[in-house]
DNA sequence: TTCCAGGGAAAGC
DNA sequence: GCTTTCCATGGA
């Protein structure tokens, strides 16, 4: 069985298409592979950890993504879940966008497959943590050393041969992480392993994670003053935690690829402007009234992996 | 060499 | 309050 006969399968369970080529692990696009025994699919995301689907009998599915471990999910719960198929991707982009910006549309228009996925929530936020005015190159040496440091080993078989992978630390190993340690994994960046290690017990202590499991029910300002008073959680590292890791689909937030584009799509001066506190909400606020509040941060991913894909010429890795 | 990468926070006006 | 500088490293 191939990835297609999958999909097509699963097409039947859930009605809904989803194209594995278009989906996004924390923005970043990657590519799967059939492993053995057949009905199973890997693949290698951010840091040295992987995404592993195994139809573990007929319509049911085990899922190990990292830190997030489920077995026996049928696999039309899991997609549903998972690749936000709740969402109906040609209704969530205003109509007003397409007329004013026919231009963009028509280059934005094929990513409309583009499926940002449901991921777990500390995962995240260790993950954007490190990704603080570097290159993806280094966020992801960053990520993957933590995971070999503080993770546990998987081995897993494949037509390849035997392939060994790290599943993301939990809360308390990194709560737990020696400084000096940490910081070897973080660029020797001593502030930002210490504020790894005080995030990550506010996590332990159930204070961060119950907010995380209440975040659907607050507004997002809310959500953001709680991710915020953490130390080196700014607001656009709060958005992508919002966004990736607790399914909040109108954060939007706004890097230096956005900021690229805001400016040169829909040619908002202040995004030629640094991205002050004043400055960020003010852009976010001009973005909505193109790509609408409720799914602001969805849309936005969209543009921002065409942006990089068909402007920028980056590679996926 | 210089500039830019998925920024945030402290320091300086 | 708002703006500039520092942190830290590797690749183009």
């Amino acid at each position: 069985m191939d990835i297609d006969k999958f999909l097509s399968r699963t097409l039947l369970l859930t009605d809904k298409r989803v194209n594995l080529n278009d989906t996004l692990f924390s923005g970043q696009s990657f590519s799967w592979k059939a492993g053995a025994p057949i009905h199973e699919y890997y693949s290698h995301v951010i840091g040295n950890s992987i995404i592993l689907l195994r139809e573990i009998k007929v319509g049911f599915i085990e899922v190990l993504s990292t830190s997030n471990y489920v077995i026996g999910l049928p696999i039309k719960d899991y997609l549903w879940r998972y690749f936000f198929l709740d969402l109906d991707e040609k209704m969530i982009i205003p109509d007003n966008f397409k007329q004013d910006f026919s231009d963009v549309w028509q280059l934005v228009n094929s990513y409309q497959t583009v499926r940002v996925m449901r991921q777990d929530p500390f995962e995240v936020m260790v993950t954007f943590m490190c990704a603080q005015g570097i290159g993806m190159h280094l966020i992801r040496r960053q990520v993957s050393m933590i995971t070999e440091r503080y993770g546990q080993k998987i081995r897993l078989e494949t037509p390849e041969g035997e392939m060994i992978f790290y599943s993301f630390p939990t809360p308390s190993a990194l709560a737990s992480a020696n400084l000096d340690e940490l910081a070897l994994c973080t660029n020797n960046n001593r502030i930002r392993a210490a504020n790894i290690i005080a995030m990550a017990r506010s996590f332990e202590s159930g204070k961060l994670a119950l907010a995380c499991v209440r975040s659907s029910e607050c507004d997002l300002e809310t959500l953001r003053e709680t991710l915020c008073a953490h130390s080196g959680i700014g607001l656009k590292i709060a958005d992508c935690i919002a966004l990736f890791g607790l399914g909040r689909l109108d954060a939007f937030p706004i890097d230096t690829h956005v900021k690229q584009y805001l400016w040169e799509w829909f040619g908002i001066e202040a995004a030629r402007k640094s991205l002050t506190e004043k400055n960020y909400r003010y852009l976010q606020e001009a973005a909505r009234k193109i790509l609408g509040n409720e799914y602001a941060g969805y849309v936005g991913h969209m543009l921002f992996h065409c942006w990089r894909k068909e402007v920028k010429k980056m590679k996926a890795f």
